[in-house]
RNA sequence: GGCCUGGUAGCCAAGUGGGAAGGCAGCGGUCUGCAAAACCGUUAUGCGCCGGUUCAAAUCCGGCCCAGGCCUCCA
């Protein structure tokens, strides 16, 4: 049974979906006014493992993350660069899709954008105007907070705590209380649509109650964001959605903690601002960034610095090494500590995991496992039959951690010769040139190891 | 000011009352023609600080210090 903390109830609870082995997952995407930092990715990768957990622990997984493509920065932006606003974001999706890939996050059943959604925005606006929840002040239209009781539940905040005296309206809309927020905007900026309810935009809190509740229902499972969002986001979709349907909303909303560079928070004026993309043409391994978001529990604050990376990188080509060392695996010995060692390793693996997807558990019995396997391998004792059930078992749980470089990447015949070669060259004890040959491939990105068992290789 | 996280070895990090996991890096050794990989040994009498509860505290309670977040449409 799989145990999540949900910030709602503020304990971790056993996750019990609403229908038998369906999980509805909606997990808050990118706003496309920009490329996404490694802080933002923070909260993907985050929401790829308990997607992909979910589906490990045999769940059917139905996720939707949408992209907000209107909003103030995204017309700020395409209006300074004199381009539609279509245009101007779908270059941003693009990448955010490409760099979803680089880190191997696994696509949603559904990437919706909010421009596309907004007939479902205008009815749930609609009926907030019929029930009273909702008013309209000049053009554009309010959630009046004070008619939902349960208001600051999710943030633990109490309403008389909050200060209006201090706050300035940077939207430049006037409201009856300052507290409540837009569900749409009047038109302005000359970015609009003619509907029901007049000419203007939606806010940004509507978009996801439209989104999530048009592909998983009114009521839905999880819902996921950085702790950014709690408040006031997360909360304002509560309200608003609670109060159109007269349903419970979420049964659990997960968030993750932030990213900090240097222990300092990201910011473009530190300079301490990180793009993947930056990352990736400084030449890291995206593999490693993934593990190095992963590898830290979601709640934890998580502190990015080049150390931490090339720790990762390491820990990830130490990784690779081993899988690949299975396949050099030719004896037909055998070892009995290798099976249970396997079992073993998945049950910490799944324990850890359940356990509000504590990674680090989960990972120290797979380490485990290595090193009883190093073990063996030492003395020779791991087996052909062995050597495929340890792969098989790193196959299977890299459903969840995709860390495995599982391509198989042969040798050319020239590369083999050369082997073979070199391999004729030490046994003359011609070790010179057994030296060329060996740096001659290591230039090639092929790396030879001289074992007791033969010379194996591997591709860096 | 209110609310909420976190502070465990050189670095990252698990661990909610009774043996301080795991990863990375370092050092010494084994193996090797030399390497590489792997293995063996080594690296916190102590878990931010001070008190308290208890037979027993990293773990519970109180106070304090430090870092970060939210309280204005940031993951």
């Amino acid at each position: 049974m799989i145990q999540l903390y949900n910030t709602l109830t503020k304990k971790k609870e056993p996750f019990k979906p609403l229908k038998d082995g369906v999980a509805g997952l909606y997990t808050c995407g990118p706003t496309v006014y920009d490329l996404a930092h490694i802080g933002n990715f923070r909260a993907y990768v985050f929401e790829d493992l308990l997607h992909r957990y979910l589906e490990y622990s045999g769940f059917k997984v139905l996720r939707v993350m949408n992209i907000t493509d209107v909003d103030d920065k995204t017309i700020k932006g395409s209006q300074a660069e004199g381009k539609s606003l279509t245009e101007y974001t779908d270059r941003y999706i693009s990448a955010f899709i490409e760099d979803m890939e680089q880190l191997r996050l696994k696509k949603p059943d559904y990437l919706p954008r909010a421009t596309e959604h907004i007939p479902e925005m205008v009815s749930i606006i609609k009926k907030l105007l019929e029930k009273g929840y909702a008013y309209r002040k000049d053009d554009s239209i309010y959630f009046s907070i004070s008619k939902f009781p349960s208001y600051g539940k999710l943030a633990s905040i109490d309403l008389s705590e909050i200060k209006p005296g201090v706050r300035v309206d940077v939207d430049e809309y006037e409201k009856e209380d300052v507290r409540d927020f837009a569900l749409w905007k009047e038109e302005k900026e000359n970015v609009f649509w003619d509907t029901e309810l007049g000419r203007g935009r939606p806010g940004w809190h509507i978009e996801c109650s439209a989104m999530s509740m048009k592909y998983l229902g009114e009521s839905f499972d999880i819902h996921t964001g950085g702790v950014d969002n709690i408040f006031p986001h997360h909360e304002n979709e509560i309200a608003q959605s609670e109060a159109a349907t007269g349903k419970k909303f979420v049964n659990y909303w997960l968030h993750c903690s932030h990213l900090l560079v240097n222990n300092e928070k990201m910011s473009k004026s530190k300079g301490n601002f990180h793009t993947l993309r930056d990352l990736l043409n400084k030449g890291h391994n995206p593999i490693a960034i993934r593990y190095l978001l992963l590898s830290t529990h979601y709640r934890d604050p998580l502190n990015f610095t080049d150390k931490s990376l090339v720790q990762a990188e390491n820990t990830v080509k130490n990784y690779n090494a081993f899988y690949q060392a299975m396949d050099f695996c030719k004896t037909e010995k055998e070892d009995n500590s290798i099976r249970p060692a396997i079992e073993k390793a998945r049950k910490v693996f799944t324990e850890g995991l359940n356990e509000d997807l504590n990674i680090s558990l989960a990972l120290s019995g797979i380490f485990n496992l290595i090193k009883t396997a190093n073990i063996a391998l030492t003395d020779g004792a791991i087996g052909v039959k062995e050597a495929a059930d340890i792969k098989s078992f790193l196959e299977e749980i890299d459903s969840v951690l995709a860390i495995l470089d599982t391509e198989k990447t042969e040798l050319t015949e020239e590369e083999r010769n050369l082997i073979t070669e070199r391999g004729s060259a030490r046994k003359d004890k011609n070790f010179k040139k057994a030296d060329e040959i060996r740096d001659k491939l290591k230039a090639k990105k092929i790396i030879l190891e001289d074992t007791p068992y033969g010379t194996r290789w591997k591709r860096t």
